[in-house]
DNA sequence: TAGCAGATACCTT
DNA sequence: AAGGTATCTGCTA
């Protein structure tokens, strides 16, 4: 595991031997980001700091786009889970696209497509926080593996951080992204 | 316009 | 084999 800390947040990442993305995941709390991973992954390896992906994550926290091409080793997830991904990576930055309309892409339900991207391990470089629900609303956000209030202020403030414009609690149709089928 | 059921497909144990 | 979803749609008033 390599970590880094940026403003309040610590920023976690694994990966293989090839550098590709095995999880990331970001937390206000070091402690629980390392239960989160030990959770996430067997071989957690020992804390190490300045790996080049901990720092595009917290580019791409900012909501910029990553500088290199992230490659991700979906060694660990379910091929439904990876379809469901693989789509997400996908929504351009700036743009949101809901559970309803990605289902209907790959032929399955909205429900699932809910728990597919809820346990996203990839999070920010896997975009889940730009799946929001039909009516347009900020939706669920987990942090550390479960929904959290908490967790919808930080998703909300990524969208606006990439150009997302919301209009009361609801956000504009034109920040709308269709997947393809 | 808001609230509520029922449908839904997949994941986890 | 059953129970749990970070949902959606259509009905009701």
């Amino acid at each position: 595991m390599f970590i880094a800390q940026h403003e309040d947040k610590w920023f976690g990442v694994i990966v293989d031997e090839e550098d590709r993305l095995v999880a990331s995941a970001f937390s206000d709390n070091r402690e629980k980001l390392g239960k989160h991973f030990a959770h996430l992954s067997r071989n957690t390896k020992p804390v190490e700091k300045d790996h080049w992906l901990a720092k595009e994550m917290i580019r791409v926290y900012n909501g910029k786009e990553p500088s290199r091409t992230i490659e991700i080793d979906y060694g660990n997830v379910s091929d439904f889970k990876r379809n469901v991904y693989q789509v997400l990576r996908n929504i351009p930055t700036g743009k949101v696209t809901t559970y309803g309309s990605i289902s209907s892409a790959i032929g399955s339900g909205p429900r699932a497509v809910g728990t597919a991207v809820a346990s996203n391990p990839y999070s920010p470089f896997i975009p889940c926080h730009r799946v929001i629900p039909a009516d347009m609303t900020i939706g669920n956000y987990s942090m550390n593996g479960k929904p959290d209030n908490e967790g919808c202020e930080v998703k909300r403030e990524l969208l606006e951080k990439e150009g997302v414009v919301f209009n009361g609690d609801k956000i504009e149709v034109s920040c709308f992204w269709k997947p393809r089928a």
